[in-house]
DNA sequence: GTCTATAGTTAGATAGAC
DNA sequence: GTCTATCTAACTATAGAC
């Protein structure tokens, strides 16, 4: 890992321990192990650091989008192809896959934090963290639930219901558990059994 | 409005909007209309500020459990008389109460920000936003759900987990549109939709 | 690319006149 | 209780030697 990448990291792991005011260059620089000063050969000021690593999130989530078979091309169509072999397990294999890369995920567990605490003074930041933690997943949620509809896996409830009935425990769960690794299996036992009934009430 | 209690009030605005190490005594004394250095006849630290908001929050807590019969020596009786006529109005009516005091209390909208920003730079925030937002609503919902159930009220599925289905969408749904005054019909229509839903399946 | 040194600014906080 | 003046410390950022 070079220089630069170990200034991003260390300073995303800061900003999510102490908020970004609340870390200084001589913060990071220190955790890397230089000099405040010749941090700026890397970045020009503490605020090209936090925009790179705005950047950066915006890449990682296309990547989970992908892994997941979230992205807009394909979401459609794995969303299908999920529907026609639906059972229980699946459901909780699914839904635990995108709890825990939100949860552990490097990146995105400190990323997910600093979005928390920097929402209100960064219009940007609050634009990422609605849209994406909020909207779009809402959005992904009522369309695949539809399709679940469509092909007979579901009741036929309106799906954006269903999407925030869904959505919200795994962002409350998400909120609760984040940061507390200890607690890990009883988020995910949690979790399970939050599913388990969403599948016991709406599967068809 | 005496300048100590003005000084509490601009403070936590600010705070809500720039995070607390984004607003310096300078911010705070001249949105009260003095000069820094007066600010410390009133308050002998920024510190001291931020605990008094801080203590403010925990009073105004107790007041609205006392509004809302959610206090702990009334709160099961309460929830009991409460059973004795459930109908989907009255459940509608009582999720709009406690929706609209987090959302729109002068003082607890504004804390909720600073609670979401502070939690990690502050243990004692952290506690009493994880306490407060998150274990003890799911306490009482829990408790209550458990006595409606006794009473025939709500069909006998684990009080817990209907504890966690029906909080976590009004939890999502006050992160969502916090510092949103112009789409609170949006979110009201949202929460009785998911409150109607709720009251359906699990209705006894 | 790292260092030392330093400029320039702002922060939190105090002293003392009125 | 408010002001002006001031202190000290910390912060962001730059300059220039190596």
């Amino acid at each position: 890992m070079n220089t630069k990448d170990r200034i991003l990291d260390e300073a995303l792991t800061l900003f999510s321990l102490q908020g970004v005011k609340g870390t200084s260059v001589k913060d990071i620089a220190g955790a890397v192990g230089i000099k405040d000063s010749s941090l700026y050969k890397h970045f020009k000021s503490k605020r090209e650091i936090f925009d790179t690593i705005v950047a950066k999130m915006h890449e990682r989530i296309g990547e989970m989008s992908n892994e997941l078979g979230m992205s807009d091309e394909e979401g459609g169509r794995l969303a299908a192809d999920f529907c026609g072999h639906l059972s229980l397990d699946e459901l909780k294999k699914l839904v635990r896959k995108t709890f825990l890369f939100y949860l552990e995920d490097d990146f995105m567990a400190r990323f997910w934090r600093v979005a928390n605490m920097e929402q209100y003074r960064s219009p940007e930041v609050y634009d990422v963290y609605h849209r994406l933690f909020m909207e779009e997943s809402i959005a992904y949620q009522t369309k695949l639930f539809s399709e679940m509809i469509e092909g007979g896996y579901l009741k036929a409830i309106d799906p954006a219901i269903l999407a925030v009935d869904f959505y919200a425990f795994i962002f409350f769960l998400l909120d609760k558990y984040n940061g507390r690794p200890d607690e890990k299996d009883e988020a995910l036992a949690v979790l399970d059994r939050q599913v388990e009934e969403f599948y016991r009430v709406y599967h068809a």
